[in-house]
DNA sequence: ACAAGGTTAT
DNA sequence: ATAACCTTGT
């Protein structure tokens, strides 16, 4: 079975917020290194990577490997229902058709329970290879939104340009054209708010937007976002949550002219 | 004839806008003792009854009683004229086929005035029974418009279970099952935050969730609500506007497995 | 920070 | 017609 308590059980809502608009169901396999969810967004052209480690739970046990169903939607809903300072417990049994998730106030006044239905999902659990990218860009995650955000405003697509100093990103449509770039180590007031490049050579990539949109819910997560860039290799776009683990996202680019 | 003048106004907009959605039209009765409302929703499932009292009027003159027939969609929408901090008057002639209403700021800087056409309404005015109920449970009204916004998410009805120590409201449906519970005195780090619970017996009931949702619509009138149940009697739901008054809703309990 | 209402975009 | 967003009040 498994059972895993999350003090901080927000950080769970935030999870599922962020993926649940790309994925309507998805595998959680369970195991003794914590908790991980794979799956191709629902028009297969995006994979969604969670991963949550044992030692962000405290408890955490999970005697089998257990791999659980669910309908996100359904999870998201329920997850709603939480206190946002509240401690969440997920359990599960071993041949269970349900998962159970509780929440309890910090004072214990309240304390709330909710199963869920799991459900079959065939997936296809494809591996990721190790990439060495050509580009690690991080920079602040609010500011990546805002930058998809915007751009979504001209048009689809968004050029992504890393050379040695600054990333760009740029894009344009029928009302015009727009380009953002943001430089190197740029606003480095405090500590997690700069951008660094790493650059082993120049990346000229294009994405959608739209997609680089959906990623960007998880900006709740993590002050940072690290874009990874190699030509022909789809894009990683990764969050990182504390100590407790990463959403990591993967998008092919657009390849030619086909906007 | 009428002529009522409420300092705090806001309170009458709020204790309308508690209403409006569940009564398209009703009849104020006003007499020396105050002004009150009774009408069975539009669907004659659940009862309101406000009263607000001649008391929390200054001045409050009411010569003969008079039954004021308003649609509560238009006094409302008059209401959303006032400014929060208004003085609001309400006059009615003996005979006259409207009601007037003055919103005058606290500076007394702006005067605005309307006129609301009255309609005849018929309504049977029920008598409510003097219930010895089972349980009455008063908790935090903010605290009981998140249970029923959260367990709507899951199901149309609750189950409301009151015993000794706790309150349980549970709800289920397609994607799962859920439950919160409320246990008795809980965070009572200030006055009127806490819950408590007044057991005569046990008691098991289950209530529309759209029902209860609509009632707390009046959360901003009052801190705490009150919950009255009783076997196969109808659920009252009430909430004490400061000395002014009060909003009542009844609810008639789902019997059986109509689900 | 949450909930309600209105407006706008799809 | 519905959903998402934005704004306002609690």
């Amino acid at each position: 079975m498994l059972e895993a308590r999350m003090p901080q059980g927000a950080i769970l809502r935030k999870c599922i917020d962020a993926i649940k608009d790309l994925v309507t169901d998805g595998n959680f396999d369970c195991n003794d290194s914590g908790i991980a969810l794979q799956a191709m967004d629902n028009s297969h052209v995006a994979l969604v990577n969670l991963f949550l480690r044992a030692s962000g739970f405290d408890p955490y046990r999970c005697d089998r490997n257990l791999t659980l169903g669910v309908n996100l939607g359904g999870f998201s809903k329920v997850l709603k229902c939480m206190g946002n300072d509240d401690v969440v417990t997920v359990k599960a049994e071993d041949d269970g058709d349900t998962v159970s998730l509780t929440f309890e106030s910090k004072d214990g006044g309240r304390v709330s329970e909710f199963e869920l239905k799991l459900v079959d999902i065939d997936s296809e659990h494809l591996g990721i290879p190790d990439t060495n990218y050509d580009a690690i860009v991080s920079m602040p995650a609010s500011e990546f939104q805002r930058i998809c955000r915007d751009l979504s405003v001209l048009g689809e697509s968004v050029i992504i340009d890393v050379s040695k100093d600054g990333v760009k990103f740029s894009a344009s449509g029928e009302s015009g054209t727009g380009s953002i770039t943001v430089k190197q180590g740029a606003s480095v007031d405090k500590e997690s708010e700069g951008t660094t490049i790493n650059l082993n050579s120049a990346v000229q990539l294009t994405f959608s937007l739209k997609y680089l949109q959906n990623f960007s819910k998880a900006t709740a997560l993590a002050d940072q976002v690290t874009l990874s860039l190699s030509a022909d290799v789809p894009l990683l776009v990764e969050y990182t949550i504390g100590e407790v683990g990463y959403v990591r996202y993967y998008l092919a680019p657009k390849i030619g002219d086909e906007n």
